[in-house]
DNA sequence: CCACCCGAGTGACTTTGGTCACTGCCTCCT
DNA sequence: AGGAGGCAGTGACCAAAGTCACTCGGGTGG
């Protein structure tokens, strides 16, 4: 288990509290209440009513829907020091999608009464939440484009790329990286289902552009994936 | 040719700018250019540096991604009374996407300048803000929601029964709807192709669920185009 | 009036995505 | 040790999406 730092600090963390003095942030983190979740449990489900903020201490988040046969679509992955929830939170609507623990995680609650009122008294907070959910937008805009206009094969290319370059170690052959996810998560990341994250990932060992070994993946070839992925959109 | 209001009178019907005094609006009518775009024409493209925020008078904006290849995914279509590109105004990023007139169009035109000074003098604006982008950042997550999850056929039946909903009028076979778009337009709204729409339009047409009259389309069975989209999804 | 262009419709085909069913392999638990 | 359950790989299909090439039928503007 990680060691759980204390609240200040992870509030400190957060774009939304960076510039607060001392005694705010104590006055913050006073109301704040720490909860854990382990592996794939809920958060909240989508259409709930929104109880309040969670702002990731360790571990990671995931945001998504699901659809009525039970497919999954991630719309958003939150590790330490973001927050979940800052929408609806603030213009008090229901929560518009589902968020479950991607691994093991602890967050702090802040109720939406809490948050309301300390917006109140902090109205520079309002700043930091519209450059937080402008982040948010850009990224979805980000999802549609992959979804509207690639295959599944690119967009995987483009998630090893995005994992190679964030968290890839150097190795003889290449870039190592260890996906620390199943081929049924990553295939709610990538919009579609366990299989074709199977047999894509077969296909480009295949092709020698990866090497797979158990849940590392070796990229032997990034120039050629990068070709891969322009290829004719 | 539609009549311009004037400048005041469309600012007042945006949320942004609900609740300001008389002599408030009068100062920020006076910041504002008014710029005619005929059919098609860009207000701006992806990417390019924000210059300012638009405010739609008469006509309709189309906010839309562009793959490589040509093919369009809509994102927003925005009539009188809304805004384009609040977020990058205010955050100070590029345009996330690219805008065009769907239809000829007039709009009131902000500079970036301009209204962030404004909103320092009126930090309640900044709320409103977050209204207006958390409605657009809910819209996206529809929107990936059904390019995730939905066939192109039931996104065309979805957007039929919106279209008749909205402003569709009762005739003898059953609400008659104008789409004033090309199949082309609409397959950018679904994020598909011409063939798909003008194929799965055939389609509806021979099962006996609408009428196709030209531009014009008369939905016959709307309770068995209902049972069509949520069928297995 | 004719030429041209644009939008629509469509047949034939290919590629991609998704489903189903089954196998094999670990690991963990009792 | 043995069984259960979760994850991965795969073959055989099938359905949906997309591509290409062509036709047809208005307009519109020279």
């Amino acid at each position: 288990m990680t060691i759980s730092p204390n609240a200040e600090s992870v509030l400190r963390r957060n774009p939304l509290f960076a510039g607060l003095t001392e005694s705010e942030m104590r006055s913050l983190a006073a109301r704040v209440f720490p909860k854990r979740f382990s592996r794939g449990e809920l958060l909240f489900s989508e259409g709930d009513a929104c109880q309040g903020l969670f702002l990731v201490t360790t571990g990671k988040i995931r945001i998504f829907k699901m659809s009525p046969s039970g497919r999954e679509q991630i719309l958003a992955l939150e590790g330490p020091g973001s927050t979940v929830a800052e929408l609806p939170v603030f213009d008090g609507g229901d929560y518009p999608a589902s968020a479950s623990a991607a691994e093991d995680a602890e967050v702090l609650f802040i109720s939406r009464k809490d948050f309301q009122n300390f917006c109140r008294e902090h109205p520079e907070v309002a700043l930091k939440v519209i450059a937080v959910v402008g982040g948010r937008l850009r990224r979805l805009v980000g999802i549609i484009e992959d979804l509207s206009f690639t295959t599944v094969r690119q967009r995987l290319i483009g998630l090893l790329l995005r994992l190679a370059k964030e968290k890839g170690k150097p190795s003889k052959q290449g870039l190592r990286i260890e996906l620390g996810a199943s081929h049924q998560e990553l295939a709610a990341e990538l919009g579609t289902v366990r299989e074709l994250v199977s047999r894509n990932l077969g296909r480009l060992q295949a092709e020698g552009l990866i090497e797979i070994e158990g849940r590392e993946i070796v990229v032997k070839d990034p120039a050629g994936l990068r070709r891969e992925q322009a290829a004719a959109e």
